[in-house]
DNA sequence: TATGCCGGGCC
DNA sequence: GGCCCGGCATA
């Protein structure tokens, strides 16, 4: 995950947010430094881009340390300048908590904790940043476009101008050069619960601002928050891993009521085009009701066993009709041969049903998908071999289980 | 290894 | 169509 900040945005971030809670410390520091060095005017003008590099790690710091920033655009001059400051700031910075890592050979320090396995692919050059972006992009020539377009989803811890960058992040991640991966790899994300909008921003603020100012109409009023944005949004957590290695749909763990369909792989990268669609109410669950369960159940022969009281299981015969609950679980899918309470990865079952049948019988019409198996007790299991006699029938045929259906 | 069940054969 | 089983996939 790379973050790019052009120096504009950091400058205009920087003067923006003059009081930084999460490093009061390097602000003392810098503070103090400040103070020793009144005198000298050379000294002040380092003392001035002292404090400009130590806003710009705040802010990158504040982005979290899971990112790559690529160097700002700086004269060489500056760069130079950067090079002595750097250092002395990094070493005040060192003893905050979110960078623990040695300032003195930043590279290593954090492609072991987020970049392991990707080989640094520049020569580092000297260059004083701690981050990882200095492996990104050329030291020599910092083309941010790449490493700016490719990660702009998670840039957006900087709450305002959130609606440029989801409309820009539609072309992201074209050829991933180096994998990035974190050990913690769990990301909050908030998303945008308004009718037809489903943004999702990286931060709480983001979306009460979003919300506030797109939907409720405070556009002015940009710090005043009655609470009501709160309901307008929620909160979800992304499996950054899976987003970033676009492997297999694993669905990551979500906090609340986002829809499946949002962390596929795709979507993690373009995240505002596929959070549009996500109010679509066809879900996977959507397709299964339990009626179609049982209409699956009228279709095999096998079924023509009479009623028989089920251990374990709710039997109300009622007239011509009948209710039944058991332990089956109310999502079950069977038109498609995917749950998403299986262990491995959605869609893993069915690929390999089609590799099966692929490879065993291309030329076939019609492709068998075999259920996945049932997790629940069959006759086999409750009644056990020696009361074979009262297993279902289709137990007793080697068939699929019609009494105890998963 | 035990279990579930698909595919297919026999009557 | 009813019945049975070989054999494969999966837990």
């Amino acid at each position: 995950m790379t973050f790019t900040f052009q120096p504009e945005d950091l400058r205009r971030e920087s003067s923006k947010k003059t009081s930084h809670h999460l490093f009061p410390l390097a602000m003392e520091e810098d503070v103090k430094a400040a103070d020793t060095r009144k005198a000298n005017r050379i000294l002040d003008q380092e003392k001035e881009n002292t404090r400009s590099i130590c806003l710009l790690e705040q802010k990158r710091k504040v982005v979290s340390s899971n990112i790559d920033v690529p160097p700002a655009r700086k004269s060489s001059e500056e760069l130079d300048m950067d090079k002595v400051t750097a250092a002395m700031v990094l070493t005040s910075l060192s003893t905050s908590p979110l960078v623990r890592s040695p300032p003195v050979r930043p590279n290593e320090g954090l492609s072991g904790s987020w970049k392991e396995g990707a080989p640094s692919s520049s020569s580092s050059s000297g260059y004083w940043s701690w981050s990882a972006p200095s492996d990104q992009s050329n030291p020599s020539t910092p083309s941010p476009p790449l490493s700016a377009d490719s990660f702009k989803p998670f840039r957006s811890p900087a709450p305002p101008d959130d609606g440029i960058d989801e409309a820009e992040a539609s072309n992201l991640l074209f050829d991933e050069p180096i994998p990035r991966k974190r050990k913690n790899s769990m990301k909050v994300m908030f998303k945008c619960l308004w009718k037809n909008c489903g943004k999702v921003l990286n931060t709480a603020a983001g979306i009460q601002k979003h919300i506030r100012a797109i939907h409720l109409g405070r556009v002015g009023e940009s710090d005043y928050s009655d609470g009501e944005e709160d309901f307008y949004y929620t909160e979800i957590k992304l499996n950054t891993d899976s987003m970033s290695e676009g492997l297999a749909p694993v669905s990551p763990s979500q906090s609340l009521t986002s829809p499946p369909t949002f962390p596929v792989p795709d979507c993690s990268r373009t995240e505002a085009p596929c959070a549009k669609t996500d109010p679509k109410p066809m879900t996977p669950l959507s397709r299964s009701a339990p009626t179609t369960l049982y209409l699956v159940r009228t279709d095999h022969a096998y079924q023509a066993t009479p009623p028989v009281t089920i251990p374990g299981s709710k039997f109300t015969p009622n007239g011509s009709s009948f209710s039944i609950s058991w332990q089956s679980p109310p999502v079950t899918f069977t038109g498609i041969p995917v749950s998403p309470t299986h262990p491995h990865p959605v869609g893993s079952g069915e690929q390999r049903q089609h590799a099966h049948t692929v490879l065993s019988s291309p030329p076939r019409g019609t492709v068998s998908l075999r259920k996945p198996r049932g997790e629940g007790k069959k006759c086999r299991k409750v009644y056990g071999m020696e009361n074979r006699d009262m297993w279902c029938t289709a137990c007793r045929w080697k068939k699929a289980c019609q009494r105890f259906i998963d």
